[in-house]
RNA sequence: CGGGGUGUAGCGCAGUCCGGUUAGCGCACCUGGUUUGGGACCAGGGGGUCGCAGGUUCGAAUCCUGCCUCCCCGACCA
């Protein structure tokens, strides 16, 4: 734990990489790509985990687990899926090792070919599909409303831990409905979830939309996303929800006999969240000294640090002191740890909490004991206040809340101040270059207009907002009319 | 895939150019003691196939050849 944490202007991207390691989140593991997620960046995601399960249960979804292989052939039934997908499989060709000759450890064993190779999922769309097919015949088996939660596998040409790693954990729900409408409602509903759920737990403002069609998720007519905008003003897509019409359904012959008996494909969706949230917790509200969490997400709300003595019968008070307060706390719902270590020293403790984003921190000492009093500090606002022992209740519930609205709307305000709307082609490219930020301009709605911009100025279209505002004068790169008005960034 | 870097104790690094006792340093760890209201200190201690393979040499972390790893930046990417 070191206490040199790179400054966000210095290095935005050593500052996060380090940040990651230092707030014990995760670490590289020997494979390229792929990381561990240590116990506290764990907690983070168990949380975000727990609570968004919850949220699809009570949209009427349950949960399953489709396996980890799939054969090669289930990936090409699609074509735009195997196209969007096909460069970054990991590929099973064998099933067994052996002793190498030369004593120099374990070779793959060329006798054990499999004769056809499985890929690693990327996603788990056709091996869905492939069992959807066996359990739909009737409307009466509609809708199916499944989700998983599992890992994936992309194996991507530059990684980032959290961001992009090789190997992620997911969700993905997969649901299959006997109408259009439905199957939209369905996809709009899951987009509503994510966007929520952004908003009120995570603290990030999102802004809703539809992907363009260069954008769009391999093999869906449309793409629902959630975009954020990071601190150092790249966006990032947190959320996708996406209606795949019949294609799904087509792809794998999954039809069903309607009221009238007659035969139709299916209607379908899918939409995941991934460990990327975890990297857009981080790159929102993160600060020079460390992590920041909203306190619905934070694995502890409040950590109680017994400022130790060399008296040990001061010790003893204090330390019970802590857990009566910790008791107190968690009778009202308070995640909250008592630190008990007697060794480290109280600033040493205090810059290490606050590299782990803790939101708050309540410190009893002999001053407390005798004055009856405990001091709190905020981690968001970096403030201390003394409070009277009877208080801390109601002083910390206060704090839950009023923390989390603050960095939401630090959040709020910081995109505010870097959302930049451009009428000329001049403006847009001074903006996205010298600013950074969501840039809003009228769009044709061309792709060529799309991947000009993007080879010019390396913005792409993040969405078209679902709440933004109607086309108002011409495309801002063609001059042609626009079709739309869009949100333009870099992103990761 | 291009560019840059890297591999030596759990972590971070020095040593490599210019080969030579027992491979160092900081942090961490263990023991004892003093400390504890913003990153403590003293004393003692343990821990190493120097990325891998081959070569040169009396002698290689250091020189030569080949290979590999991972990281960072970029291109790529729902």
């Amino acid at each position: 734990m070191g206490k040199n944490l790179t400054k966000r202007n210095v290095d935005f991207s050593k500052w996060y990489n380090e940040l990651v390691i230092k707030a014990d989140l995760a670490e590289h593991s020997d494979v390229r790509g792929s990381m561990v997620i240590k116990p506290y960046g764990f907690a983070i995601w168990e949380n975000i985990k727990d609570i968004l399960d919850k949220k699809f249960k009570e949209t009427g979804h349950v949960n399953a687990y489709f396996p980890l292989l799939i054969p090669k052939s289930y990936l090409s039934k699609e074509a735009d899926h195997v196209e969007g997908f096909a460069k970054e499989c990991a590929v099973v060709t064998h099933y067994r090792l052996k002793n190498a000759e030369d004593g120099s450890g374990v070779v793959v064993d060329p006798t054990a070919k499999l004769e056809e190779e499985l890929i690693i999922r990327p996603t788990s769309e056709t091996i869905i599909w492939a069992s959807y097919r066996k359990w739909i015949q009737s409307y009466r088996d509609l809708p199916l409303l499944i989700n998983q939660w599992a890992n994936v596998m992309r194996w991507e040409m530059r990684t980032r831990l959290f961001i992009r790693t090789s190997e992620f954990l997911w969700q993905e729900g997969h649901t299959a409905h006997a109408t259009r409408t439905e199957a939209v409602a369905e996809a709009e509903q899951m987009h509503d979830v994510y966007a929520d759920f952004a908003q009120n737990y995570m603290a990030i403002p999102m802004i809703k939309g539809v992907k363009s069609d260069s954008e769009r998720f391999a093999g869906a007519l449309e793409t629902y996303t959630i975009e954020a905008l990071m601190q150092d003003g790249k966006a990032l897509q947190a959320g996708t929800s996406h209606f795949l019409g019949q294609n799904f359904a087509k792809a794998f012959d999954v039809k069903f006999a309607d009221k009238e008996g007659k035969e139709e494909f299916v209607w379908a969706t899918s939409w995941g969240v991934s460990t990327r949230l975890m990297g857009a917790l981080i790159m929102a509200h993160s600060d020079d000294e460390g992590l920041v969490l909203p306190p619905a997400l934070a694995p502890f709300q409040s950590v109680i640090i017994p400022l130790f003595q060399k008296d040990e019968t001061v010790n003893e008070k204090l330390l019970a002191e802590a857990e009566v307060i910790a008791k107190r706390l968690r009778a009202k719902g308070i995640r909250v740890q008592v630190d008990k270590d007697d060794q480290k020293r109280p600033g040493f403790k205090f810059a290490e909490y606050e590299m782990k984003g803790y939101p708050t921190r309540i410190v009893v000492g002999p001053r407390d004991l005798e004055n009856g009093t405990v001091e709190i500090a905020r981690r968001d606002l970096k403030n201390k206040t003394s409070v009277n022992n009877a208080d801390i209740e109601t002083t910390i519930e206060a704090l839950m809340t009023e923390i989390q609205e603050n960095i939401f709307k630090k959040a709020v305000d910081f995109r505010t101040e870097n959302t930049t709307e451009v009428k000329t082609y001049d403006e847009f490219k001074k903006a996205i270059k010298n600013k950074g930020g969501f840039v809003v301009a009228n769009w044709d709605g061309t792709e060529q207009t799309e991947d000009r911009i993007k080879s010019d100025t390396k913005a792409t279209i993040r969405c078209i907002p679902l709440e933004g505002s109607k086309a108002d004068g011409p495309c801002v790169y063609s001059g042609n009319e626009a079709k739309y008005k869009v949100i333009f960034a870099k992103a990761y």
